[in-house]
DNA sequence: AGAAGCGGGGCAAACGATTGCATGATTTGG
DNA sequence: CCAAATCATGCAATCGTTTGCCCCGCTTCT
């Protein structure tokens, strides 16, 4: 009951030709001649024929699939750059394995095996906020799979990268702010912990050097990203005898709660005090009081990007040793609401 | 300079033993010694052998690989409909491969042609907007690739399909805005053309029904869930005489759109008008106005649902004909904030 | 006319793992 | 002590496709 799915087999038999030559005039191969070449065609046409991709990945030691590594999926920001590594790598005929690490080591961990025993031909990854060290990636140079990493990049050297600079347009926000009369500018800095540059708190205090506004150090705070610990960071900046009328939110997630938790103490938002904030979800649009200005980060050409870098990696089979390491590194912009 | 990936040959040859005997030791088979199997996975183990999933999925025709087609990934919805599969998945050692059909109809053909290409075992599918008709998925049929709709289920027989009933708490909603004194009741449904079916407009029904109320039909309007739509189909509804008091929207998105629109027109929210919607989306609780309740529909536990159903079929393999259709209805809850 | 060239196509190995069947060795039963 | 059962292992086919090499027959050149 079941259709048999045709093979080459079955077609060289019917025609009374050897598989080789079936499968050279699928590939308009040169050496055979047209009456031939069109017969197979033909009749491949007719018996719904379609190589058996299995079989081809099998032969040629090639999965045509490509590992994608993120922390979630649930941030708008990472499917944006799903879709930019998937529209890359559809158009050159590869799959794409997405994990999820959860933001954990250890499911990234997990993740890296279960792509390497897959034998993806190579790994794209947006490192965990966990992630200190890269060792467990290193395993995959072993099996020759390259690894591009991309958006959150490892503060390491050595690597394939793909990430987004986030310093002029820091600075760019800062000055943006003192523009518009802010005197003091409260930052809200992520988890030091994460291995990657720094370049938000390099902007900070480049624009004050620039406008010659001395850091008041009390005005920079730290979150590990969770709601709480945002709260216990905004109540210090509330609380300072000056306080900030603007704040430099680490991305949009902090901005949320931070505008929360400034209205919760009866702060006006855009009065008594000012958000800006990374990466520009389009939720914001809903808010009634939304971050002022935002840096876009552009995820889904970084993933575009990085999909490129990696293709480069994968058809140039460098006969001996790597390719140079190769840092593509995009300008993120200042979006003014 | 490449390290070679160790085979069963090599780990044969160093043993001196023929490759089908490592085989069956690998595999704890009964016909071989104990003092050979020790050594075959002794060595196995120092070689850091690792068996060739592609020969595997070769030589048994199968690619533990299922396919899970998407409207999108930007949804917070989808996100973790995936997870859910994901999990249920990666427990039985599967992957999954993903694809965004964008909610077009030839997107999605296309990525069942790639899936059937790829020689997925199995689909799990929430339909596009445009899907009205499942021929494309009848294709994979003939391949005996088992498909299990789920969440946006085609309003077709003989099918295998989970989702989430919407009736029940539709009218609870209604019933509860009710209760809330609100007189009348607006309804902005989606787009008609949804092969689904309509369990929302019928709780609404049922609803007035238990509380002998008449259905007004004019305040049934229509969006295609654009925003601009959705402004015309509440618009229609802000300019009744008799204006509802109250609106059911048709989902989260819609929700928003309502409530910023009506913010515009000077309404306040909760206040001349309250909303209740579908989905229940975490950035609600960021509104300052935001729905006063929510129909949860529970897409994780959709998604790993519908992958148990598809192992299931994956795994039961019927000598003659197909399983039995099968239909999972989870319930919906509503959520009152 | 013999050699060289070439167009057109076939043979068979290879990729890595699985598995039905055969084989040889050892033990057991009668 | 020999037949039969048991155990341990090897042989070889198989999955579908690709590809290096060989071969046959015809033309062309010297």
């Amino acid at each position: 009951m079941e259709k048999k799915v045709p093979t080459i087999k079955e077609i060289a038999k019917k025609l009374n030709i050897s598989v080789s030559t079936v499968s050279r005039a699928l590939h308009n191969h040169p050496s055979i001649g047209l009456r031939t070449k069109m017969q197979v065609q033909k009749l491949a046409a007719e018996m719904h024929y379609e190589p058996n991709q299995t079989a081809i990945q099998f032969k040629q030691g090639k999965t045509f699939t490509l590992g994608l590594i993120l922390p979630n999926l649930r941030e708008e920001y990472f499917s944006s750059a799903i879709s930019g590594v998937e529209d890359t790598a559809f158009k050159s005929n590869y799959n794409v394995l997405i994990g999820q690490s959860h933001d954990l080591l250890d499911r990234e961990q997990q993740i890296v095996e279960t792509m390497r025993k897959h034998r993806v031909d190579g790994v794209l990854v947006s490192i965990s906020k966990q992630t200190t060290s890269i060792e467990h990636f290193e395993q995959l140079d072993k099996y020759n799979i390259p690894v591009v990493f991309f958006d959150r990049v490892p503060n390491v050297p050595n690597i394939h990268s793909v990430w987004c600079s986030l310093y002029y347009s820091t600075v760019e926000a800062v000055e943006f702010l003192f523009g518009r009369g802010h005197q003091r500018v409260g930052y809200i800095q992520g988890p030091l912990s994460l291995n990657i540059k720094n370049e938000r708190l390099e902007g900070y205090y480049e624009a004050h050097k620039k406008k010659k506004i001395p850091v008041n150090e009390s005005l920079i705070v730290t979150t590990d990203l969770s709601k709480e610990s945002t709260e216990r960071a905004i109540e210090k900046l509330l609380s300072l005898k000056n306080r900030p009328t603007a704040i430099l939110a680490f991305n949009d997630n902090v901005a949320l709660d931070t505008i929360q938790y400034a209205k919760k103490k009866k702060l006006k938002i855009n009065k008594d005090i000012s958000v800006v904030s990374y990466a520009n979800w389009p939720i914001i649009s809903y808010l009634d009081f939304p971050p002022i200005a935002s840096v876009e980060q552009f995820p889904y050409e970084q993933g575009s990007r990085a999909t490129e870098l990696l293709f480069k990696l994968l058809h140039t089979k460098s006969p001996e040793g790597a390719l140079p390491y190769e840092n593509i590194v995009l300008k993120s912009e200042l979006i003014v609401h």
